[in-house]
DNA sequence: ATGTTTTTGAATGTTTATGATTGTTTTTTA
DNA sequence: TAAAAAACAATCATAAACATTCAAAAACAT
């Protein structure tokens, strides 16, 4: 019997069940234990099965994703009354640039049924963009793994093309000292640039990023205005840096 | 016994079973464990299975639903072997261009596991590639509503950056005297411009598209190889004046 | 008919899969 | 808690499957 088709009885027994033995397993299949016991081991550094004393089971697959879906959610009404604000100032007419990030895409729906031009260098922005049948222009770049931007060298050369009136930006850290700062190096030279051809540049951020710092400097504070939704006390002292807009 | 029909006879055991050893493929058709050997490792080039210790199985290629603009399209077949075939001249470590469209789209699943870097102008096939960890280049561009394609002049000089090995492109019309033709000017820009930096380009189209016109050239036949999937006697005329390759 | 290319099967040394054996760890039982 | 039983990881030799090479045969083109 072909190794694969052992795996695939397993699999099929186990998805059965969601609970096997080795000895089982060494029956069904006529092998030895020390082969199913490799197989075991196999599948279960694949991830498809979670090993146990005496056999097997079944790997309880959606345990670790509330952690980051809970994270994301209790931000998300912050988000969404920030990326509100920050479309108020979108006119008829304009050019914005929209920066990939989840806040800034929280800002697409806002965008409906307005005469505007959208650059991104986001393609689920692009996507949601498309659905609302708003002229749209994707920068060129590397495609990131991680959030699906278009990042690097090629995306500034592409975005040089474009004049915007507004752009918009998400954020990893604000800090008095530091400024507007980002960890990846390649997604802080496209921010850099696009708040470089911008007439008018805004930061959103939520104050959870405030006293941050990451490894890429992307502006001083100064370089843009700070869309945020805060009622603590830190907003005071940047606010006599750059111009602040509370979205509370 | 042809190796055709070797193939045909592997791949008809292998539908009914989607599991098979070697060993049974030697008695079967009655040949040398080298030749079968070498069977499935073209086969397996090709796209057709996948080789396992002591023999192969199905590609698991999970089977996407047809929607449904895909099932009253007729072509689907054609599509998926032409793209197969179109997907057989990537070698590892080559970049390649992948123009918007549906055929092109189809070849995405047969680049799993390559080593190969892509360059497109569709906004799906980055979403694809994305999903297959593939490394990926996006050019920038106005993006089209219809086939959210980025297009334009700006696209042309964002593609200016990238040079590539191989550039694989969709296509309306195939014929004798006007060459290739597609109807939208700002597609015929980005897909001239793909031609001219590709080392060697393939337009993939069936042969539905032969003897058309549409409004925009791309370029004449010669310019690039054509694969497609046709019986009829029309691919002959077109043989003598560029390089055909058939998918059947 | 002749030379060339392609296909094939055998021979080779190498890699991979397997089952038995060992001693260790974990679980069960007394 | 101590002893026995079961399950375990690690190692080894063997056998099966493998890639590679080569020479003969077949198919092909000239």
């Amino acid at each position: 019997m072909l190794t694969k088709q052992r795996h695939q009885l397993i699999l099929q027994r186990l998805s059965e069940q969601k609970i096997v033995k080795l000895k089982e397993l060494v029956e069904l299949t006529a092998s030895s234990e020390s082969t199913i016991r490799r197989d075991l081991t196999d599948l279960e550094a694949e991830g498809y099965l979670e090993r146990v004393h005496g056999g097997a089971t079944l790997v309880a697959r959606y345990e670790e994703e509330p952690t980051f879906e809970e994270k994301r959610d209790q931000h998300v009404d912050e988000k969404v009354a920030i990326a509100r604000k920050a479309a108020t100032f979108i006119e008829d007419g304009m050019s914005v640039y929209l920066d990939a990030g989840t806040t800034t895409q929280a800002m697409v729906p806002f965008l409906d049924g307005k005469d505007v031009i959208v650059v991104t260098n986001s393609l689920p922005i692009a996507n949601d963009l498309f659905d609302l049948d708003i002229k749209t222009f994707v920068i060129g770049g590397e495609l990131k793994r991680s959030t699906q931007a278009l990042v690097g060298y090629n995306a500034r050369e592409s975005m040089m093309n474009y004049r915007v009136d507004l752009a918009f930006l998400g954020i990893n850290g604000v800090d008095l000292e530091a400024g507007y700062t980002t960890p990846d190096p390649e997604e802080a030279l496209v921010k850099k640039t696009a708040i470089e051809l911008a007439r008018e540049a805004y930061i959103l951020a939520d104050d959870s990023k405030f006293g941050k710092r990451s490894f890429s400097r992307v502006a001083p504070l100064e370089a843009a205005t700070l869309v945020t939704w805060s009622d603590s006390s830190s907003v005071s002292s940047i606010q006599s840096i750059t111009k602040v807009v509370n979205a509370q």
